[in-house]
DNA sequence: CACAAAGCCGAACGTACGTTCGATTGGCAA
DNA sequence: TTGCCAATCGAACGTACGTTCGGCTTTGTG
């Protein structure tokens, strides 16, 4: 699905188990490959990928440092394939839950938890995304761009549908409206602890309201009424 | 001011003129660390502070490579001048601009707007000093965070004071609440181009208008009472 | 069994980096 | 003038990096 460039070789269709198929040897190659990018992530989250070497890459992963080029060609392709599996990660799995939702508040809603839910869960991978946006470069750096436009353009529908059915009025920029909100989500990954913090569903609740009401009291107290999705 | 640790050599007291002080000696030094440090600022804010080598500094600050090492003693001293001195001026700005100004809404504006002034008139610098938190070790580190630290307290102060006065009965998270907006405001040096996009000015507005009362029409349309500048 | 291929490794290669060294220059002070 | 010291430089040093090479071991297949 992403191919159809002469180079080669990432997501499954690399290019060493061509022929040979036996479903405990390719096991064993996926599962090494998920193993060492997973470390990877971890590795490049904790101190930046420019000063992650291959050489503490591969002994955190426990193979040799020439092995790790059978799995990728070089350092390069190994932080695109996190970022290129993250992001469709983060896409896929916000077009599932986005599936037959039709009230536009109960999409942002579920973009948010959506986005917030997968932070907390894969917190080293969306840190590495976040922060080394702009490590790749030539076709790498396109061809993750291009997802993260995805991912963007989504979410900017969802907002845009908000400010027409509920906004239509204010004279907001669109554009800093939905990067206050990714901004505000993005930058999660510098101080949010779900181990010390509040609950990832708490936390995308409270940047839904403060986003839809902001954080002054509107007349009365609490009750958003527009929260209990209405039709 | 700074000073009182045992190594050295930090701000303008440097080690190099002591005795000596002609002034013009002295503004010749000053204003070619000041070059070399505005350099430097540019070319990691454009390629990251671990592929900004101090060979193509030096290049670009027009002085060749040994040259570099009389204005500071090694590259992690020289990003430790830029962050130190971009925090200290946004810090000490902002309690300048805040200098007379009583009432919590006015300060949390004034904030704002100090915040994407500031931003908008040095972008290469708070790029910096936002993307390369963690690049810096050791008592640098320590330093440029006690710096952070006192910029997040008097602004989680203005917005604490803010949700006292005009939301005593909201439920949030008030860590979340601040965080919130300082990733609004941290993740701008991704995307804001002041020549492209709304002027810094209303950039700041809206921040605060959506902050304050989120994006969503309150009860009829316009007019938001406690805020009068539009565009 | 034989043998090809996949998987893996130790060792090396070339390079780019941060830093240091030794020397030269230029301007002020005695 | 002489002497000193800040300022600057070209050249080198040591190191750590990404990558490659050649060969060993294992495994599935004919």
């Amino acid at each position: 699905m992403i191919s159809h460039k002469p180079e080669q070789v990432f997501g499954r269709d690399a290019g060493q188990p061509h022929s040979n198929r036996t479903s405990d040897n390719r096991e064993t190659y996926d599962e090494r490959l998920n193993h060492i990018l997973k470390v990877a992530t971890v590795l490049i989250a904790q101190v930046g990928y420019e000063k992650a070497s291959m050489r503490a890459v591969a002994k955190a992963a426990g193979v040799s440092l020439a092995g790790l080029y059978h799995y990728f060609d070089s350092k390069e392709k190994m932080l695109f394939l996190i970022q290129f599996r993250a992001f469709t990660a983060l896409l896929n799995n916000l077009r599932e839950k986005l599936h037959g939702i039709d009230d536009a508040l109960e999409q942002l809603r579920v973009m948010v938890k959506s986005h917030v839910g997968y932070f907390a869960a894969n917190m080293a991978a969306l840190k590495t995304c976040s922060h080394e946006l702009d490590s790749l470069t030539g076709t790498a750096y396109d061809e993750t761009r291009r997802i993260r436009r995805e991912y963007y353009d989504l979410a900017s529908a969802i907002v845009a549908r908000v400010l027409d059915e509920h906004a239509p009025n204010n004279a907001f920029d669109r554009h800093v409206t939905t990067m206050s909100l990714f901004g505000s989500l993005n930058w999660l990954y510098r101080w949010y602890d779900p181990k010390r913090v509040c609950s990832p569903t708490a936390l995308a609740n409270q940047m839904v309201q403060q986003f839809l009401r902001g954080v002054i009291d509107a007349a009365p107290a609490k009750s958003q009424p527009e929260f209990t999705t209405p039709a």
